[in-house]
DNA sequence: AACTTATAGTTGCAATGCTAACTAAATGAG
DNA sequence: CTCATTTAGTTAGCATTGCAACTATAAGTT
């Protein structure tokens, strides 16, 4: 009924992408966006909350909270900024700084495995389009 | 940073997405789940919850739970089954009825836009190839 | 007939997400 | 300098979703 409704399409594979992460991300404990949000910590320690959403594509009020569970499991910090009093900046611990390497690899193989299935070129056509309609909704 | 992952580029969509059908549904004080699975009821009346949860690709319990919302809001009634005393069939009520083909012109309009946008050929390729990743992870 | 297994639906729990409303700090206008 | 406005982050409240575990009924086995 709903076949070409592309919020239909889109929410379901949504949901079932979100179980293949889960499970690729299950050895450290960590949910798909726990385990984004920590490999975009990584990648670039340092900014402001404000900076994380943005970059996440959440609303702030999300990123407080998925910031402290990474926080509650020890693998993140909050430092205040010099010059301005609201400000945050986070910094992954020790703990996360380990885990860098595994966490990319892990992400890197579950999409392997749709490459495989799909064919490079469908996959990459299905992201050029998504991110397509993406940004049309801007 | 996330540009080429399908998981990420996907959930995001799917977030803007929600927030355009519930503009369009926001009239019948309906969320967007609330809205698409009653216009699966109305199109396709009495059939038992499993039905519905398999054809909105939901599980059970997420079904069960948006139908008490429906059923709060007095647009659906459960029916026990003649035959076989686990099952239940559900039923648009009166109400719901009168809201048939508003709710489904309410969806189209969205859909109707997007495509203006991004060119219908753009965006029923974005549907062709989001049901294709989808059915390759069946 | 008695016991095991499968199925329909519900409930408990936890995670994600949003909007609205809040605190606190910084900035700007008069 | 004072007051209004903006910005960073948090909190409250609600909806969706899934998994695991539960109840109740049906079906299948011995």
């Amino acid at each position: 009924m709903f076949d070409h409704c592309i919020y239909f399409n889109t929410t379901a594979l949504a949901r079932q992408l979100e179980r293949e992460w889960a499970s690729a991300f299950e050895p450290f404990d960590l949910t798909p966006p726990q385990a984004f949000l920590l490999r975009a910590i990584l990648d670039k320690p340092g900014l402001l909350q404000r900076e994380y959403a943005e970059g996440m594509v959440v609303s702030r009020p999300t990123l407080t909270r998925a910031l402290d569970g990474l926080k509650l499991k020890g693998l993140i910090e909050r430092r205040n900024t010099q010059n301005d009093g609201r400000e945050q900046s986070i910094y992954p611990t020790d703990a996360a700084l380990v885990m860098h390497n595994a966490l990319n690899e892990a992400s890197v193989r579950v999409g392997k495995r749709l490459k495989k299935q799909l064919g490079n070129e469908v996959f990459a056509e299905a992201v050029t389009l998504i991110r397509e309609v993406s940004k049309a909704l801007k």
